[in-house]
RNA sequence: GCGAGAGUGGCGGAAUUGGUAGACGCACUGGACUUAGGAUCCAGCUCUGGCGACAGAGUGGGAGUUCAAAUCUCCCCUCUCGCACCA
């Protein structure tokens, strides 16, 4: 054994070791507690990043950490490894999809090994292989039997760029989630989920989630955007058809005084058919089919719109309505529809405004009196109705209630809800993707491909064509096919593929048994391990995956395949890595070494102009400020890279790079290194004290040594179950460590080796989720025979906390004056005494008359004067 | 505009139920050891005043509750994230 603290050699020692007695296995055992610890699985782009690093460290700890606690834990690690990079990175580099994923997933394993991560490699899944989305083909046919799949013309996002289709929740102020141009929308047949049947109940479970950041558990009630409202028909004047429009504000209804439809809204073009305004909306539709969408842009968007010529009959008031299509009005959004009360709604107040029309206040606040001509702006607030016939004189809130049941009772409307969740689309125009599993015949229509067929694979000899559009719709090999049904042989494959979003919204399930090839999953092996306990993930995801998988896992029940609803009992948000970025006038983002330091000044290298470190920005390689991992593994080692991901912030926190925060790290590892091979002649002979506190008759050190290795076990013990405080953790052994540099275990006589020996041994024991190498290599050291994590996990005594004096706080109105120490079993009567005549104390009080004495057990006493 | 979170030394961050603000680490300063030190060990390190004992101020700002507030209540400011012409 080498003296010096060497990473390199020991930590691929022990990788090799673990892997060589398979230490991360597990198999179902009904005899042990199961934990399932899952991280969010890594789209195989190239290589680790440090986000994956802090991600996947997090993890591990808690991973390490519940097998030393005896519990039977599943941590898998896979590959969503279907998507769009693969096949940019295949058409400019002139190779598959297919070949490049493996390569990167070949290199990716190498390096999560590399860092010492605690994973069951028996259950690695590829979502790209068709053993995996063989069973997702399964399920989408069986959804499609129960109608949760329909296919259905309709505007979708497109993005020019990706070629593809994108779900509302991968648009992102108007730009795609992925390469960030803008999105257009485009008419298509396309495959749906029906997600929105489940959105009340997701939105409600929302309430239901006690281990999830209220973070994420908010961001998604507001996407699911529950209102509740009524829906109302206008009937169209001269006509046997109605518009139904949805509104929260039907205590409004008197004061709609005309109509606005979204300009894609299919009536539009209906209604204006023979009016004379035909032409002014088909150029008024033209216009807005191309206009920007981003809500930057919208925001400064006047309300414009055209009149159809039209006109439609207010239900209530008799009111002469005319139909405008306007570009406030959103086809996405109630039933695309619009009554406008100008007095009382902002948007349709400067509609109005605009365009000439009528407003009529029918809402009046209390003690004022609203007159049409003078306003302004809308009145939004509450009062009482007027201008309502029946209605008048009630206040709005009162007429929200009568007026929808009235509404239900005529027969022209009734109270409804309406959500912004749309069903997910999942049709993607890309050729690295699960195929749809569907045949279009020319008589039969559309049909399922039977089951027995499954899967329906990828074709591998596809050539990808520059511009990103999918091979597949002319690969006769692939699309040319015999409809099942009436055996025609000029039916056609679906040759759309699955978002790579389904992917991941079902491969925990997956992990439980991935190797199953009679369903989709064992049954037993779910029942065993699911739901996950731990989840931990990017915030990125909150709404994206953490929905969809919520989704997902509905459907399952729905099927039954599974008993639960909810698949993450408790999620944990990692926050980013970030890092300074430098930049100077002409340059934008420079890297580190861009910038220079001449006579004291920084300066940019490739233009000489002053370069200043600009804001702290999360890593990346546009801002030009990663650090890659594997420089750090390479001259630190993975415990040093390990130790500054969870020691530097407290994991949902961001985490600032620091350079000299990782060397703090590799000091304390050593500082830890040297104390062992320090005592190990000593202690290395004994076995570890294990009394209690009051039997030990040593020194004071030897003593508080004790004292402080089992607070130190109560403390890490509590910071990594209730809170997962790593850093508050870590900072605790430091302080251990730091008490045992003023112990030697030669001196004192006694118990003293053993009480050094107890205290190195939990040293090293805490450590072993953080900085699992080193302290196997410690735990060998002192005399351990196998891996450190088959020891368990230290338990603190309680008899060894306890303490034989006090230290009781003084003060004077409120202000601390004095300390002082009293042994445990003095009476609150002699604190006070002992408080009131202490010199400091009494110094403070003066002469001024006591008033009241406060004195709180075993913490304080307070004098107030 | 709506929803959520955050604001504490030179820096990252502690303070778990209202009870010693600044644990631990970094940076910095001093000392020891040393041929040497960018290694190691020991010590100091919120600000202001003072040689010092010590005193005063102090957790974004302002008010309040309390014997006692970083922590609870109200108002305001700043930053981050999500949603948003949502009817």
């Amino acid at each position: 054994m080498d003296e010096k603290y060497n990473p390199q050699l020991i930590e691929s020692k022990w990788q090799k070791h673990w892997e060589d007695t398979d230490l991360f296995r597990v198999k179902e055992d009904p005899d042990k507690k199961k934990y399932y610890l899952l991280e969010m699985f890594p789209y195989p782009s190239g290589n680790i990043h440090m986000g994956h690093v802090r991600n996947y460290t997090i993890g591990d700890v808690v991973a390490r950490y519940k097998r030393m606690q005896g519990y039977n834990v599943l941590h898998p690690m896979g590959w969503d490894a279907f998507g769009m990079p693969a096949e940019n990175a295949a058409i400019a580099n002139d190779t598959h999809p297919a070949a490049w994923t493996y390569a990167n997933i070949d290199n990716m394993r190498n390096q999560l090994k590399r860092i010492g991560f605690s994973y069951d490699w028996h259950r690695e899944l590829a979502t790209c292989r068709p053993e995996y989305y063989r069973w997702e083909q399964w399920l989408f046919l069986k959804m499609y039997q129960k109608d949760m799949a329909y296919r259905k013309e309709s505007f979708v996002n497109w993005c020019q760029y990706c070629q593809t289709v994108l779900a509302n929740e991968q648009v992102e102020a108007g730009m795609c989630w992925r390469c960030g141009q803008q999105v257009a929308q485009k008419k298509l047949w396309q495959w749906f989920f029906r997600i929105t049947d489940f959105a009340e109940d997701l939105l409600v479970c929302c309430d239901k989630l006690p281990g999830w950041p209220e973070k994420v558990t908010s961001m998604q009630k507001n996407w699911i955007g529950k209102s509740v409202g009524a829906e109302i028909r206008f009937p169209i004047e001269n006509s046997e058809e109605s518009i139904p429009v949805f509104t929260t504000r039907q205590d409004t209804v008197f004061g709609a005084t005309f109509m606005c439809l979204a300009p894609e809204h299919p009536i539009v073009t209906k209604v204006a058919e023979n009016t004379g305004q035909k032409d002014a909306v088909n150029a008024f539709i033209e216009k807005m089919a191309t206009q920007d969408r981003t809500s930057k842009a919208i925001e400064q968007y006047e309300k414009e719109g055209v009149f159809t010529g039209a006109y439609c009959i207010n239900p209530l008031s008799g009111c002469r309505m005319p139909i405008y299509t306007a570009n406030f009005a959103l086809m996405e959004y109630g039933t695309g529809a619009v009554m406008s009360v100008p007095a009382h709604d902002q948007r349709d107040f400067d509609f109005a405004k605009k365009y000439g029309l009528d407003i009529i206040v029918v809402i009046q606040p209390e003690g004022e009196s609203l007159n049409p001509e003078a306003m302004d702006e809308a009145y939004t607030g509450p009062g009482v109705l007027v201008n309502s016939d029946g209605f008048n004189g009630i206040t709005n809130d009162e007429a929200l209630e009568k007026i929808a049941a009235f509404l239900s009772e005529k027969q022209i409307g009734q109270k409804t809800v309406s959500f912004r969740l749309r069903d997910w689309g999942i049709s993607r125009q890309r050729y690295w993707g699960a195929p749809i599993p569907i045949i279009h015949c020319p008589s039969c229509g559309i049909v399922p491909v039977p089951e027995e067929d499954l899967p329906i694979v990828l074709p591998e000899d596809a050539n990808l064509l520059a511009g990103g559009n999918s091979p597949l719709p002319t690969l006769e090999s692939f699309a040319k096919t015999v409809c099942p049904v009436c055996e025609r042989t000029d039916a056609r494959r679906e040759t759309d593929t699955m978002d790579t979003f389904v992917e991941s919204s079902w491969y925990f399930e997956r992990y439980c048994s991935p190797h199953y090839d009679e369903g989709i999953f064992d049954q037993a092996s779910v029942s065993y391990w699911m739901p996950v306990d731990q989840y931990i993930g990017g915030v990125e995801h909150a709404i994206l995956h953490l929905l969809y998988a919520r989704y997902f896992t509905r459907v399952l029940k729905e099927l039954g395949l599974v008993t639960y609803k909810e698949p993450f009992e408790r999620l944990l948000t990692q926050g980013m890595v970030c890092k300074e970025t430098v930049s100077c006038d002409t340059h934008k983002f420079l890297f580190p070494d861009e910038a220079k330091e001449v006579d004291g000044e920084v300066v940019c290298a490739k233009c000489g102009a002053p370069a200043t470190v600009g804001r702290v920005e999360k890593m990346s390689k546009s801002k030009k400020n990663v650090v890659d991992p594997n420089i750090l593994l390479h001259e630190y080692g993975a415990d040093t890279t390990r130790l500054f991901c969870l020691f530097a912030a407290p994991p949902e926190r961001d985490l600032e790079w620091s350079e000299s925060g990782v060397e703090g790290g590799y000091r304390f590892l050593n500082r830890v290194w040297r104390l062992a091979y320090q005592w190990v002649e000593t202690i290395g002979a004994c076995a570890a004290y294990d009394g209690g506190l009051t039997v030990l008759s040593d020194s004071e050190e030897v003593r508080n040594l004790f004292k402080k290795t089992h607070q130190t076990i109560q403390k890490v013990t509590n910071d990594i179950d209730d809170r997962f405080h790593f850093n508050t953790a870590i900072s605790a052994i430091m302080e251990l460590v730091n008490t045992m540099y003023a112990v030697d275990p030669k001196l004192g006589g006694g118990n003293a080796a053993a009480v050094c020996r107890c205290a190195m041994e939990t040293v090293v024991l805490l450590l072993a989720p953080f900085v699992p190498h080193f302290a196997e290599e410690l735990w060998q050291l002192l005399g351990g025979k196998d891996s450190v994590l088959k020891a368990p996990w230290p338990a603190f005594r309680k008899d060894a906390l306890e303490k034989d004096d006090l230290l009781i706080v003084v003060q004077v109105n409120g202000k601390l004056r004095s300390r002082l120490t009293v042994a445990i079993d003095t009476s609150e009567d002699d604190i006070r005494e002992k408080a009131l005549s202490d010199e400091q104390v009494m110094k403070f009080v003066g002469d001024k008359p006591i008033k009241k004495v406060i004195v709180v057990k075993k913490k304080l006493v307070n004098i107030v004067v």
